[in-house]
DNA sequence: TAAAATTAAATCGCGCACAATTAAATCGCG
DNA sequence: CGCGATTTAATTGTGCGCGATTTAATTTTA
């Protein structure tokens, strides 16, 4: 009884995937945070920022998709960008179901000065090169199992 | 202006390792939540609890560093587990600072229904034992050497 | 074409995560 | 001993992240 025995192996921290992911994923983020204050930004909303700097004018469905976060995240973390004056947002005139956002000036702006961070952030981590590809690749592969799986 | 040059690769989503682990872990934690529902267990309720099933007493700090979360993100957690009935917790008396945390019974037992959990989930991920491995390795790296800087 | 079904995003309620601050107990130095 | 410094956890305020529900617009269908 209250037993140690290997039958509960598979319920140790250390033996989770699950775990590491999350801790990991918490640390890093909160690394970003000393950098993202500058910017006046938190890191989802760096992360709404970097969706646009790639593609000005998205649609809400498919920042859903691109981020992996449902509007019930997203539509506080858009007001807030707005309330910001980072980007403009509304309904689309064929659908006003459909919700378009825009990056404004100061949005795109903010892009020169967000640069730095990617090469900050490098220098936090010193992962082999080889590592970092392979982490990339191995995360990429759970998330495109899950993309086929909704279809 | 406003252009797509190769100046700004580094700020591309995918470029990143932070938005996939991210990413990942949001999803992992998000199909957790079916399975942990049977059991009223939040994610951070039910590693806090793998920690006390690994080693019954624990104290805050012990339990903070297990973790990787500090006693502003626990304590409530905490509180939970306790109006749960799961654990009991109070302070230490040679040191009334210190902060004790314990299984009660009706903890104990409920790792037994949680031991199903971890084949349930692996089913999910049908990553190749090599990948699994090689990802826990390299996410255990980026932890203890987080774990190194701090002293 | 009007009512029902569907679709899209917003809102709501809850529980984290975290930095900053507070509260309380212990330590250490004179 | 006594009191300032330190240590430890709790509290506070903000912003997610998410499932469930709601609201509103569009499409389907009888």
């Amino acid at each position: 009884m209250h037993d140690d025995s290997e039958k509960y192996e598979e319920l140790k921290l250390e033996n989770q995937l699950c775990f590491p992911l999350y801790a990991v994923s918490n640390l890093i983020i909160r690394k970003y945070k000393t950098y993202l204050k500058e910017l006046d930004l938190t890191y989802t909303q760096y992360i709404t920022m970097m969706a646009l700097w790639e593609e000005d004018l998205l649609i809400m469905a498919e920042l859903n998709q691109k981020l992996h976060l449902n509007s019930s995240t997203l539509s506080p973390v858009l007001r807030r960008l707005e309330e910001k004056g980072y980007i403009e947002k509304g309904p689309l005139e064929e659908d006003e179901r459909i919700l378009f956002i825009n990056l404004t000036d100061k949005g795109y702006e903010l892009r020169d000065k967000a640069l730095k961070i990617p090469k900050k952030m490098a220098k936090e981590f010193n992962l082999e090169q080889e590592e970092a590809k392979e982490l990339h690749r191995i995360l990429y592969k759970i998330l495109e199992q899950e993309e086929k799986s909704k279809r």
